[in-house]
DNA sequence: TGACGTCAAGATCCG
DNA sequence: CGGATCTTGACGTCA
């Protein structure tokens, strides 16, 4: 259950098969776990649904919570696939979840599903969280704002109590609005957390935002009343306090919020996206930057949640390029999965990471993701749309049937005489990989991205 | 009063 | 009728 890599000693995660001395070595061992929030992309199976207010009579919303548990229940099994062992739970899985339109008694009707999805991710050491939204404000001066807060903060705690998971797996709230007077709201936040049932309290942490509370207030007000603080780094680049120290140093600093029955101390992490408005995150974590960040806090026992559009794809790619257990199949299996993306986007990287992955001795995470975040950049030319297509029909050529052969070779002059993208292509291709149930296909991201 | 952010539902348009 | 594209919804604060 431990090896060695090079000089480094190596610990296996804790799995339900491991025997006591590896429980132990868990226990003791430094773990830092990297997440991602509410939504995957390209798992099939995992897509939510949800419905307006006017349609949430009791059999839609059965429908809709039934679908959205399956869906949660997917992507706990991906992540564990995946060795993704942190994730946000969506606020949305109940639709209403702290309205009165929703009146059903979810957490009984449901009951079966959410004991197996906790049971599920209590046995592979997995960590979830939920993060009401920017509506639900605690500090407001309005009285129906807060008492609205309270019962969402009521709703995200009985899901997680649902699911009969722990303390240490938190809600992550901000602090609120200044409404003129700083002080007197913060006092307002203050009183109204003192008020709140004792098992929100136990999972309540506090983030610092891009607007109005940084992390000196969310430090300030997290040791008034106890409760952790979750350090944002994109959120305090954006919205700074007058001590200027670096990310480690406030990272540090939160740490001494956080006690044992919290878990380990959690930090979001996102990128500033270049041509988006301040605070926009990244398509996708650039992998460079992130390493540097994280060589300046490793050791410190902490999980990161990123927030990034591609979600689960730099969980993977961040965890693969921090791993101890490094092993090839990793990469293997990201490039499955990325292979007819890259083939389509940029031919000469394909043939790149095929000779680079030829080394099975060889670990080579950080050059392959360069090599994967160069290529996704390029944009698709004609003849490599046709040569992608092609590769992927390849997996049906031997029982399309004469039609489908038909519309495939009219899809082919399409691409070739016009200027049109190879969207209709794909979708032609994506239902032949379902209908013909090739699993290989279905996860590859060629169809997703 | 609209922007802010976020996602899918709902609405509408097109062939 | 199916698919593609545009608009709406649900939330509270702040300019």
């Amino acid at each position: 259950m431990k090896y060695n890599r090079g000089n480094k000693l190596v610990l296996w995660r804790r799995t339900e098969n491991e025997c006591c001395f590896c429980k132990f070595l868990f226990e003791v061992a430094v773990v830092m776990s990297i997440g991602y929030a509410c939504l995957s992309v390209g798992v099939p199976g995992t897509d939510f649904k949800s419905c307006v207010m006017k349609n949430a009579g009791e059999e839609r919303l059965r429908d809709v919570i039934a679908q959205n548990l399956s869906a949660l229940e997917n992507l706990i099994e991906y992540n564990i696939r995946n060795h993704i062992y942190l994730f946000r739970i969506s606020s949305d899985i109940i639709p209403f979840g702290s309205s009165p339109v929703n009146s059903l008694a979810w957490w009984d009707l449901f009951e079966p599903s959410l004991t197996r999805i906790g049971a599920r991710i209590h046995a592979a050491g997995m960590r979830v969280s939920m993060h009401p939204g920017q509506y639900t404000i605690l500090n407001s001066p309005t009285q129906e704002v807060v008492a609205r807060a309270v019962e969402d903060l009521r709703y995200h705690t009985r899901f997680l109590g649902a699911l009969h998971t722990g303390p240490e797996n938190k809600i992550i709230l901000h602090i609120g609005g200044i409404y003129g007077n700083k002080d007197e709201a913060v006092q307002r936040f203050i009183d109204e957390y003192q008020k709140l049932d004792d098992d929100i309290k136990l999972r309540l942490v506090l983030e610092n935002d891009e607007r109005s509370y940084h992390i000196c207030d969310v430090l300030d007000i997290a040791r008034q009343i106890g409760a952790p603080a979750v350090f944002d780094n994109l959120h305090h680049a954006i919205h700074p306090c007058s001590v200027d120290l670096p990310d480690s140093d406030w990272i540090h600093a939160c740490a001494g919020t956080w006690k044992d029955q919290d878990g380990r101390q959690k930090i979001h992490y996102s990128q500033q996206s270049p041509d988006k408005r301040r605070g926009a995150h990244t398509d996708s974590i650039r992998i460079d930057e992130f390493l540097s960040f994280y060589q300046n806090i490793h050791g410190g026992n902490i999980d990161i949640m990123l927030e990034v559009k591609d979600k689960n794809l730099s969980a993977v790619k961040c965890i693969n390029c921090t791993t101890g257990a490094a092993r090839m199949a990793y990469l293997e299996l990201d490039w499955s999965r990325y292979k007819y993306l890259i083939l389509e986007k940029a031919p000469g990287v394909y043939h790149q990471i095929r000779e680079l992955l030829k080394d099975r001795d060889s670990y080579p995470a950080v050059e392959f993701y360069h090599l994967v975040e160069f290529a996704l950049k390029e944009e698709a030319a004609k003849g490599n749309q046709i040569n992608a297509a092609l590769h992927v029909w390849g997996y049906f050529k031997k029982f399309a049937s004469e039609n489908e052969k038909k519309l495939c070779m009219r899809h082919l002059q399409k691409l070739e005489t016009q200027k049109d993208d190879s969207a209709g292509f794909k979708r032609f291709l994506l239902r032949l990989a379902q209908k013909y149930d090739q699993k290989y296909l279905l996860d590859s991201l060629y169809f997703y991205l």
